[in-house]
DNA sequence: CAACCGACCTGTTCGC
DNA sequence: TGCGAACAGGTCGGTT
């Protein structure tokens, strides 16, 4: 689930209940859950350290520890973190519980059980692969990133290359841009990678200020609303050509057959 | 180098 | 109505 946008706004929304807070106890409830380094190390690690600041790496949740080390969350697709006081008891698909000092704990649900935490003392050991952040690189850092012979989709989802947006915002995106998904990314012109660039610039801060895309369950409670993504046979709001559906990259996709060439 | 495939997992929706 | 197949916001490692 959670691309850029909900990955940003659940670190947000995070913040004020953790800045300060020292974590007194860890429970992993699946051990799978923890990715690095042993699931023991990690409680170990962890107990006493001061959450210092809060903030995203591409579709990380990273918290600076004091005094030292970082604790990392990737919520891959099912995963979600919420805060909640000590008489709130653990539900089917809680993975692992971080208690806070207040009466307070901070909860890692995620029913398909794909999602990640990490703790290192070098953020690079976990991050040092990522690609570009969309909404911190200048065009020209940007435009580097697409002389591949790979299709538009492809390079867009490639977290190495550019981290953050996921199969959600690539359609968006390359909707908006008027591109077909499965273009080659080097034969885009510069006129077209300026208007990707944009699309990116204008798409993800909505999304983040809806706080992420509306999917009506429990995985993604934001506000904002996909244009194309999940809407097969749909009239493109432009144009109003049915919205087609295909996989590319073998990712579901979502497309104007009309106004993305 | 790039596309494809299976894993990793559970839950919901689709099609007959 | 029932039941298996298909599919889901992500990523990795191994193969074509």
């Amino acid at each position: 689930m959670p691309e850029l946008p909900e990955v940003e706004s659940t670190v947000r929304r995070l913040e004020p209940a953790l800045l300060g807070r020292t974590i007194t106890n860890v429970k992993v409830f699946w051990e799978r859950s923890v990715a690095l380094p042993s699931a023991a190390t990690f409680k170990k690690k962890l107990k006493g350290k001061k959450i210092v600041a809060a903030s995203r790496r591409a579709k990380y949740m990273v918290f600076k520890l004091s005094p030292s080390g970082y604790l990392l969350i990737h919520l891959r697709m099912s995963g979600t973190t919420a805060g909640f006081s000590n008489d709130t008891p653990p539900i089917k698909h809680t993975r692992i519980i971080f208690e806070l000092n207040n009466g307070t704990y901070l909860r890692f649900d995620d029913v398909r059980k794909f999602g990640k935490c990490f703790y290192t003392e070098r953020l690079e050991d976990v991050t040092g692969n990522l690609g570009i952040e969309p909404l911190e690189a200048s065009f020209d850092e940007f435009k580097q990133i697409f002389d591949a012979k790979r299709t538009i989709k492809t390079l867009l989802l490639d977290q190495h290359k550019i981290a953050g947006i996921g199969n959600i915002y690539a359609d968006e995106t390359l909707w908006m841009a008027h591109i077909h998904p499965t273009r080659i990314a080097a034969s885009l012109t510069e006129k077209e990678l300026k208007a990707l660039y944009n699309a990116i610039r204008k798409i993800l801060p909505a999304a983040i200020k809806a706080e992420g895309t509306d999917f009506g369950d429990n995985v993604v409670t934001g506000n904002f609303h996909p244009k194309i993504y999940g809407k097969p046979g749909v009239p493109c709001p432009r144009c109003k050509t049915a919205i087609e559906k295909t996989t590319v990259g073998q990712r579901g996709t979502h497309f104007c057959p009309q106004c993305q060439r």
